[in-house]
Formats: C-alpha cells, structure tokens, sequence
DNA sequence: TGCACGTGCCATTAATTCATTGCATGTGCC
DNA sequence: GGCACATGCAATGAATTAATGGCACGTGCA
C-alpha cells in the first residue's frame, strides 16, 4: 500500500486510523509478528471488546489482515497480520491527494467505494 | 521533519493532523506558495474563524509556520507556509515510535517536551 | 455437567472534538 | 466619522467517537 495508491477520503481514514496510541500498540504487536485476538489482548493489557473495536477498524483501511486458524484442541482463533504499507507524505503528496476529497469527507463518511 | 524524529506521542499527533479533509486542503493550498488567512479562508470556502483553528493545530504539529507581513496599505497580515516534512509511515516506523507512547496519550493529551 | 478459553456483537454512557456566532482591536481611505 | 478588510479569541451547542459491560455461542476436558 502507498500514498498515491489513495484517494483523498482513504488517505483521510488510513491516517487517522494510526493515528491512536491503542492502534500504534497493536500494529507494533503485530509488526512482531501474527497473533490471535484474546493473546494480543492479554498482551496489550486492554479488553477484547475494546482491541476487537481497533482490529476491525485497521483491518477496514487495510492496514492487517486476518485468518482463522484451528488450534489442535479445536478452538477457532482469528490471526491478525500486519499488511506491508509504507506511506509517504509529504506536501506534494498530500497535495496530489486531496484533489480527490470529495466534501462528503468533511465529516469522516461514506467511500465505500462500493463495486 | 521525519518520522524518526518523533515520540509516539508526538506522531500520533501529527498523523492525525492531516487525517482531516479541511487541514488536508490547507496544506494543499499552501503546498502552492504562502498566503494569509482571510485570503486562505476565502479560497478555501471556509470561516476564517475555522481556518484559524485548523491552521493553529497545522502549527503546533509543526506542518505550518507563520510570519507578519505588512502589506502596503499598512495591514498586518499572517502569511502562513508549509514546513517541509516527510513522514515515512511503515509497520516498523510505527513500532519505533510506539515504544516511546506514554498511557497519557491514550486520551491525546501532553507531550508537552518542554526544552 | 461445569469450567476454561475463544469469538462476536450490541446497547448505553461518557468524553471529545468540531464548527458557529459574536464581539473586540487596528489601519487606510472616502 | 463610517466603511472595508485584517486578526484574535472565547463561549456555546451540536455531533461524533471511544470505551465499557453484558450476553450469546462453540469446543475440549475433568
């Protein structure tokens, strides 16, 4: 994932989305490498319902990735990976990028690019 | 401006400066050159007293500078530029920088590094 | 069966942030 | 003096977001 690979309202929701110390923890968990929800939980010291919040909402900008994966004893744990991103800003590039704001973004909605 | 030099703190803040449609088109529109707030404000389409907030928060998160100009007719007008930054923002940039959070900013508060 | 552990989600409340309106100050010009 | 334009800030109300708690469901094991 790149900078120029974003409209205006995404780059708008991939940045804010880093942008919170809970999510900053929980990428750097995962820069570690994959865990499951209850395990990174435990590990970050924050409730599940709280992490599950954050995960669902770096994995809607993209930024991890999951996977369910059965532990021998039959549990169903979801995996959560960091998807490789490198994102540069710089005036220009915030610049080219908001060109494609829309005014809807003024409030933090929609861009469900849909189809 | 790099990412390397920042606490968490600190990029947790300036991330979520440009993480919003109108401090994106500010930069955007100073990324062209210099210009005062009621002249910035008319472009934009926006209150001054709105600019004026956002560009405040552009500043303290060192994206913007500003300096008096005295225009000829004897008015004092606030020219306001871009600082030129590149924020490289990657799963391991991330981790760095997250290791230098405090719980403080969990809310977002702070960060006040004094000297 | 009861306990432990994993997942998921919703409703409620609390806290923050966002934007607007209004007013005050200063300078040049008609 | 009165009008136009520039700046600044504080109070207020509206809206959005954040976080908690509770509850449901499934599996393996003593």
């Amino acid at each position: 994932m790149e900078t120029t690979d974003l409209t205006g309202d995404s780059l708008v929701k991939v940045l804010a989305t880093p942008a919170s110390p809970h999510r900053m923890r929980v990428l750097a968990a995962l820069a570690t490498g994959p865990t499951y929800v209850s395990q990174l939980a435990r590990d970050l010291g924050i409730s599940r319902a709280l992490l599950q919040v954050h995960l669902k909402r770096l994995q809607t900008v993209g930024l991890v990735a999951d996977h369910i994966e059965v532990s021998d004893d039959g549990k169903a744990m979801k995996f959560y990976e960091v998807v490789p991103f490198a994102l540069c800003l710089t005036p220009q590039t915030l610049a080219t990028a908001s060109e494609s704001l829309t005014d809807s973004a003024d409030r933090g909605e929609s861009t469900k690019k849909g189809t």
